[in-house]
DNA sequence: GTCTATAAACGGATAGAC
DNA sequence: GTCTATCCGTTTATAGAC
């Protein structure tokens, strides 16, 4: 009734097996899809039992939120927030190269995004509203190099199907990777992005090879 | 010991419920995956019992590969075998335009070949071997628009690299729509590959409208 | 008499509650 | 950490359809 209750908080340890569980989920339900993913499996994994994932997160519902959230935290946190007009798209390469090196990142998204194609998944709306994110923020950078003369006038209409076909080739490219590993996804959507562009910019472009952030700034 | 034993062979009405219960599989795989999808769910939306999937497929792998032969045999029946060159890549418009009007049929391609991502998926090799198919379908008739002159010199690299392109995009248009069923895959899928053929060609092509088969000859 | 479907039950795994 | 009700894929024994 009177004042809120005072209470300790999550220890250290308890915060880094949440974590590990929620990395550990992510691996699961890459692998076996949300349905076919079991929190034995994940708890067995992460070497806890399953009540321990219960005091964690309410369900399986909750832990998958908690996934998607971390995901989605990750992913954005490696997104360059200076990149604007057409240099944003060349970033799309850098996102490419990381993917190449966390398949696990890749399963994830594909896997979730066909199983939520169902319309009572409950990692649906998530899934819908990440990529009318996604799409938004190309819109708005490929808005900016048109208005900027970078590009050559394209109507909205344009704009949105050129975004959106972006990504569906960066989508499906992976897709085919993930069923045949040999491919060089980065070769192959190099090649895309480069015709892309250049048939935006009305003129064949370079894309310029800082556009892939070097593997490591050596101070 | 001498002949072999005579049968009587299956019943038409068994033939029929066979049918049904891979149309019903099918659904049902689409919807939640394989894994995620159970022969309760099926035996019911078919009307019968668990056991008498039993008895048409030895488990649960067996329906899953009558469900994905009689999909191979569909989707294959529908390719016209006339089309050669440049021309074949413009029927794809004709396969997106089906798929507009069959979602399960989208769900099914797309939720398996993402879940079989996982190395151990029953379903694997059957969608890593049809990706091959069409990859080599396509990389054969581009081939041959080259050799024809119909488009620039690509060598065969680049080849194997603008199927694989055209293809992802493909998948993933049709996966942004399914997760948002208002985009129009076709109007969308039309600009890219007149995009496509126009780079491949050296100047701009436009796709004949007889490229999508007359919703029905009319004798 | 073969084919088809059933009802009942198996061992095992599940999510969630206590 | 254990328990429970539920669902899973699969296997029986059995009744009916062709």
């Amino acid at each position: 009734m009177s004042g809120s209750p005072v209470t300790r908080g999550p220890y250290q340890n308890g915060l880094r097996t949440r974590r590990e569980i929620i990395a550990s989920a992510a691996r699961i339900f890459a692998t076996y899809g949300y349905a076919g993913g079991s929190l034995r499996q994940i708890a067995g994994d992460v070497g806890v039992t399953p009540a321990a994932l219960a005091r964690h997160f309410d369900n399986k519902e909750g832990l998958l939120a908690a996934v998607l959230e971390s995901w989605d935290r990750e992913t954005d946190a490696r997104i360059p927030p200076d990149a604007r007009g057409i240099s944003y798209f060349y970033r799309v390469l850098g996102t490419i190269a990381h993917n190449r090196e966390d398949r696990g990142l890749v399963e994830l998204l594909l896997t979730l995004s066909a199983e939520a194609s169902n319309v009572d998944h409950p990692a649906r709306p998530f899934i819908q509203d990440r990529y009318e994110r996604v799409i938004a923020r190309g819109v708005e950078c490929l808005t900016e190099a048109r208005d900027a003369g970078e590009v050559l006038r394209l109507d909205d209409a344009a704009i949105a199907a050129e975004v959106r076909l972006l990504y569906a080739t960066m989508d499906g490219i992976q897709l085919q990777w993930l069923l045949n590993p040999s491919i060089d996804t980065l070769a192959i959507f190099r090649r895309s992005l480069t015709a892309t562009v250049s048939r935006w910019a009305g003129y064949p472009v370079h894309i310029p090879p800082d556009a892939l952030p070097a593997a490591a700034p050596r101070e």
